[in-house]
DNA sequence: CTCGCATACCTCGCGACCTTAGGCATTCGA
DNA sequence: TCGAATGCCTAAGGTCGCGAGGTATGCGAG
């Protein structure tokens, strides 16, 4: 399982990474996330649907409803062009982190310590 | 600026990270993240406290008063055995996330949409 | 036909925790 | 003497995931 923190940190770019490969909706999203993190990443919808909607409501994401083969209705959800340039934001800094973490996870090679 | 929720969600591992590097104390932790994250991650004292705190209470770290050479005192802190299996809990947890979201991020070269 | 399950969406209260802002003590240089 | 850097700690406020609960439809089993 993993942390409610991490959990936290990592909704909105994967969410937002998710809606750049394309169009798509609540419940799919869900177990996309699932099949993606090999089953690493539990999502619960109750805390998906008010990030989608924190997501719409500053205007990163749009929506529209449309139907499904099968006749249920579904949520459909797009990036928009500022959340395009949200999502680089997000990357960056992940990345950022995820470097600052990698250099204390890597051997003490250039370890400046005289320990 | 980091997003605080990514702040959240990094500030177990980098302390960990750091502590597992070699004892250290508060006003250096700050000063090192500040340095290996390039300036891009900015904690203030008043985050990180909380934190050193949140970890001895639950036993991941150890403290002790230290003198430092100017004569102020210090609480340096260290990371116990229980830490390091966290530590090593918190990294599979980070690379299982970053390696989702670097699936999303990445080119679709393999991509199976038909697009 | 009816029941249950998967699909598909939404909302609310609780608790965790960063942010901002403050406080206290010591050392050193101007 | 006075301010800045060092070094530690705490409180109020707001954000947000989590768990639980609610509504509705399509479909297959009995």
């Amino acid at each position: 399982m993993i942390t409610p923190k991490l959990v936290a940190a990592s909704s909105v770019p994967l969410v937002l990474s998710i809606l750049s490969r394309g169009e798509s909706y609540g419940y799919s999203i869900l177990q996309r996330v699932r099949l993606l993190s090999g089953g690493r990443i539990e999502w619960t919808d109750g805390m998906l649907y008010p990030v989608l909607h924190r997501l719409e409501r500053a205007h990163l994401i749009e929506s529209r409803w449309g139907e499904a083969e099968n006749g249920r209705r579904r949520r459909y959800y797009r990036l928009s062009s500022a959340g395009e340039r949200a999502l680089a934001a997000e990357r960056e800094e992940w990345q950022a982190v995820d470097a600052t973490l990698r250099a204390l996870w890597a051997p003490k090679i250039g370890d400046a310590s005289h320990a």
